[in-house]
DNA sequence: CTCGGTTTTCAAAGCGCTTTGGATGCTGGC
DNA sequence: GCCAGCATCCAAAGCGCTTTGAAAACCGAG
């Protein structure tokens, strides 16, 4: 059933139908009425890939999922914040296109979903340090938006983003007022800029408490369980071990946890852990009493402003920059005591 | 840059352009190198919206992503399963779409994007008992296939499914060997086939032991870390509890550990855990020694399959079903050992 | 040369929609 | 009774591509 079809079984113009259907006030109360039932009956459904070649717009927004050989991570949080934005894009109309692309051929994917006329917009998600892709985007004018941001970036650019350096300054410094001062980093990939914010922030909660940063605490990788437990078990074997944890991850958190158990350590009365809580929906942080104590901001909660901002930014590309930044709840849990008088 | 302007930079027609970049024969082989040349210079990409429209395909591939108000859960499989359906999409020059409907209207989402012509062809992710949504397809006749299967379903379709009865018997037959007699499931939804046919062959191997089923010990909800943690704390509390407990998602299985560790209980000594792994790429089984004895299917390659069975779906319509069944294999790590001979 | 057969190229129709620029019919004021 | 003004509807162009049917160019055989 199409556009000609319907209108001919109305007996009207296909502008006529167009036009009832689309809310065009130059039409008849009675005829939009008799046009919506028909349509309704028959199931008609304007053809997408039609309207879009009309109008000039897709009605998508496209997001562009790097794949390479070696690095096969599927980031944790990802199902979290496309099923908050997925639901804000079917509130406003739009899709969600996702595209596949290897490592050297980022930039090449996301310049192609555009030329192609495929999408009206695109998050950036997982920025790095100096993240190049900014640059691209918004070389080429389209509308975009940052899930995080880039430290180093040159140009303006919508963002929207935790306040991993506030967050993580609050949480380390929760540690050294617990009397803490061999604390641990376990953070994510150290060229991602969430990672660097945090570990900013982690540093200058040391110096404010007058500690030395030491090297050998201080670890950064993809966010696996595996990887969390294989940093912990390190670290105990060190001459001086650390008697708190920090993780950018409660996935990695888990991991920690198990290497304290292995090693016969009591979290929380022997070693402090604090995580970063996406708030997962699989992975709650515990029911009533958190388990770990955590920095906690909803990614599913960011997926869903991430998308209101982009759909913002497609109708409105002239509007100033706009940013969002969020701040992380510190929710005290299990985890955490006071430093241990062991030595 | 168009077609229309790319042919006028080379004079000449579109119809040649088109051809020479579609690979047709009927073009000279010095114009289609020219044509190629030029193309690449500009950065001339077909408009995909025109392309279909002109073709009848829309080469993408649709994904339904049902959210409810109360159930807002994302399965943590999502992640992989598209990681590796995307990669085998963009081999074949697909995109993938993702679409958002409230629990009520599903049917209503996938007959959308199809009288839409927005995709070729859709996947079906977690079925249930009796999936309703089956019938729905098969009567659009569209190519579809089901990552799962539906026991009830009356009509044939394409799917690949894991062999969830044989794996859980063969894990339960496993922990029958070694003596365990009380014997607890943690199952996902109990409405989702793939609970179902778990429980199914847990039921079997109990029944090959000589056991009798204790309904106590059977459990299913949605399979977070929180639900395993807290049925596994409840089940400890039983006048006979467990000695093993069987579980659908490693995710499950780390808050029976967690449970297992408030109780002082050690797992694979007191108490042995077999959890369905389906090898995340977030959440290893550990690296070289598995943590967890595990039934192990990687999801990620289950996506790759459906991708390239929906494909051959949709190139050749009116070949017979195809479906794919795969066996998870045992992986035996550390959380299972004898049955403890206490009373 | 001429002509049938290939090769190579082209003009134009069509995919299903929106939108421009009229037409048509009706109203009421003069 | 006439006409400006409005409400309502329509024909046709255009979005950027593929594809059909036909024309032009070229070839070697006769």
């Amino acid at each position: 059933m199409n556009l000609k079809q319907l209108s001919q079984i109305l007996g009207l113009s296909q502008t006529t139908v167009s036009r009832a259907l689309n809310g065009y006030p130059e039409v008849n109360e009675e005829t939009r009425v008799r046009v919506q039932a028909a349509a309704a009956k028959h199931g008609y459904r304007p053809n997408s890939r039609a309207k879009g070649l009309a109008t000039g717009r897709s009605m998508v927004i496209g997001h562009v999922i790097p794949s390479s050989s070696r690095h096969e991570m599927v980031n944790p949080i990802f199902g979290d914040f496309v099923a908050g934005a997925v639901k804000k894009y079917a509130e406003h109309g739009y899709d969600m296109m996702f595209t596949n692309a290897d490592d050297t051929s980022i930039e090449e994917a996301y310049r192609s979903l555009f030329q192609r006329g495929a999408v009206d917009g695109v998050v950036l998600q997982g920025p790095k340090v100096n993240e190049p892709r900014i640059e691209v985007l918004n070389r080429m004018q389209v509308p975009f938006i940052v899930h995080g941001r880039s430290t180093g970036a040159s140009v303006p650019y919508d963002w929207i983003d935790v306040n991993n350096k506030s967050s993580f300054l609050r949480a380390t410094r929760f540690l050294t007022d617990l009397g803490h001062r061999r604390i641990a980093l376990i953070n994510g990939l150290e060229d991602m800029d969430f990672a660097q914010r945090r570990r900013d922030g982690y540093l200058e909660a040391l110096k404010q408490a007058g500690l030395p940063p030491t090297p050998d605490l201080m670890r950064g990788a993809e966010m696996t369980e595996v990887y969390g437990h294989h940093e912990t078990r390190d670290m105990l074997q060190l001459d001086s071990p650390p008697t708190a944890i920090l993780t950018s991850s409660m996935i990695s958190a888990i991991g920690v946890r198990r290497a304290l158990d292995e090693a016969g350590l009591k979290m929380g009365r022997d070693v402090s852990v604090i995580a970063h809580d996406d708030d997962l929906s699989y992975l709650k942080n515990g029911q009533d009493v958190p388990i770990f104590t955590a920095t906690r901001s909803s990614v599913r909660n960011a997926g869903e402003l991430a998308a209101e901002m982009l759909i913002e930014r497609i109708r409105s590309p002239q509007d100033p920059v706009k940013t969002r930044l969020l701040e992380a709840e510190l929710v005290v849990g299990g985890s955490t005591g006071p430093a241990p008088n062991r030595f």
